[in-house]
This record gives C-alpha cells, structure tokens and sequence, in this order.
DNA sequence: CCAAAATTGTTCCACTTGGAACGATATATG
DNA sequence: CATATATCGTTCCAAGTGGAACAATTTTGG
C-alpha cells in the first residue's frame, strides 16, 4: 500500500513512468549533491557539458543543444566566467556572436560532474548485468534516432 | 555538427543521457500543452493521477507518492477544491490530516491528460515493435524493482 | 499522566525559471 | 542601396518551486 513502485505499473502511461522513475533516480540527487558540493546549476553544468565536446560553440550553440531557453544560457555564461571556467572573445565575423570555450578548471569540474553522474547512472542501473545493459542501451538508442524531428538533449 | 542525438552518444553517462532525452520528449512538451490547454500544473496533475489510483489519501500521501514537496501538493489541494476536481474531509479520527478524494470531474481530466501523455509516450517509442517494447518495459521493471531504497514516482 | 518528540497541513520567503521585449548587428528583399 | 526581417545576447518580470518555520494535533516514553 503506497508504494511508489507498485504505483507505476498501475499508470496508464507505463513505459513513460517507468522511465521517468529511472531517469529521476539517476538524475536528481546528482544535481541535489552537485548544487550543494560544489554550487553548479544545471544550467552551468549543461553549459560546461557542451563546451567540453566543441571546441568553440556560440551562447545559441548551447542553448540548442542542451534545450535551455537563451536566457538561462546567458546567466549561465557570465557565472562560469566570473569563476574562471570559461573564456569569451568576440566573433570577428559577426558582431551579434561571442565564441565560447571551456578552460582547464571549467574542463576538471565537468569531469568531476559527469563522474558523479556515472557512478550514480552505475548504481541505478546495477540491476541489469551487462547483455541486459546493452539491450537496454541498443533499445534506447533506436527510440532515440527513429524521432522525426529531433530535439535536445534535456539532461 | 551540433546535432543533439549524435552529442548524447559522446555524452560521459551515456545510458543515463538517452534515458533522459526519450522522458524529456514525452513530459515535456505534454505537459507544456496540459498547462497551455487546460490550465492544469504538473503539481496538480499528480495529485489528481494519485487520487484515481486510490480512493482516500491524505496530502501527506500524495506527497510521498508523487516525490513533491508537502507545500506544492497543499497549493494544488487548494486549487483543485476551488475547481470542483477534489472533495476534502476531515479525518475523524486525526484532526491534523484531511481525506482527500476526486471528483468525477478530476477524473474526466485526469483520464483526458493521462490519454494525452499515452498518445505522446506512443508516438516517441513508435520506433520500437511489440516485442521490443516489451523487453524496453521488463528491462525497466527490474530496474525500478531493484532499487534499495524506492524513492517517488517522479512523473 | 505529562512533557518531549513527531506528524500534518499551511504560510512565508528567497531563489530559479522561462517567456517577452529590447538594442545591436547581420541578412534578405525589393 | 535602402528598408524590412532575422538573429544574438541581454534584461525585465511574472510565475512556480521548495526549504524552513509554524500552529495544531497526536504519539511516544519516562
């Protein structure tokens, strides 16, 4: 009675709920212990994410690919630059644009980060032994390409 | 270049970051148009899923089946009564808590807004056949079925 | 039986969030 | 070439969020 678990097999979206529940089991407390270890928002990580896979992105870059509105970026953006993890120069081609680009202690704290969230990801996913894993993996990734108009990453 | 898909498949925790990119594209943009359409919270929608589930809860209840915080469910309590969707009684035999139970219009809505995120879940895992979805679904059940300490459902 | 601790629901408040409008710049179109 | 349109980044603002403290009530433990 009132278990949470019991109560997704009831949902009329199941598959959704189910997902929904791993990816909350994986996803929140990481950002709950990575906001208070270390004062990063998502939005910052999402941005150092980003920037630690391209080289040289624009604020609108990241915005697209992380699926944060642009304003979010832009706070984003002046918080990890004020703490030195990031650095801005002026496109010279387009006056609107900045060329963004992650430095050497915005790049640790992003490994710290994504670390936090694979040892998290492992414990979640500890369940499932490693054909299991890669069917789930294989699975994923066909819902994933087969969209039609593909979004953003939302992480 | 830029294109998310092929960024989650860099991404450090991976597994975990296609898991959120398949929830993202069913949650969001449901609940976007629920709150655009009809007006309703994903705080209030919870409640009014949890309360179609169960025919007495208290706030306390939803709370911890939802994963909301105690105030946000007493917010939707309170704008779900003045809507006519929610019923409350006192407990008689505990004055602190309250008996909460939907209405038949709370659950004319609550099926209207599940019916929608079924058809939105449909659409995303359309790449998926029968039988690929019924192992997506297994794999997720042991997952959720093998974690120590359930937390929330989290939708 | 009584004081301490726990529980329920609420209010308050600081903070985050994202839509909308804006100025500056670049591009498209007649 | 000039004007309309689009894009980039920013600021403003209304709304939502959740932690903390609170009063009322119940339970616990001496």
């Amino acid at each position: 009675m009132l278990n949470p678990s019991d109560f997704l097999e009831k949902v009329e979206f199941r598959d959704a709920a189910l997902l929904s529940f791993v990816v909350s089991a994986v996803i929140v407390p990481t950002y709950d212990a990575v906001k208070h270890d270390l004062g990063i928002t998502r939005s910052e990580y999402l941005l150092l994410m980003c920037l630690s896979h391209y080289p040289v992105l624009t604020a609108q870059d990241v915005s697209r690919l992380s699926g944060r509105p642009r304003n979010s970026i832009s706070r984003a953006v002046h918080r990890m630059l004020a703490v030195g993890h990031l650095a801005r120069n002026p496109d010279p081609t387009d006056a609107r644009q900045a060329r963004l680009s992650i430095t050497e202690t915005g790049r640790a704290l992003h490994q710290e980060i994504a670390e936090r969230l694979r040892v998290q990801q492992e414990a979640v996913l500890a369940p499932l032994n490693g054909k299991e894993r890669a069917t789930l993996a294989g699975l994923l990734s066909k819902v994933v390409s087969g969209q039609p108009s593909v979004g953003s990453a939302e992480l």
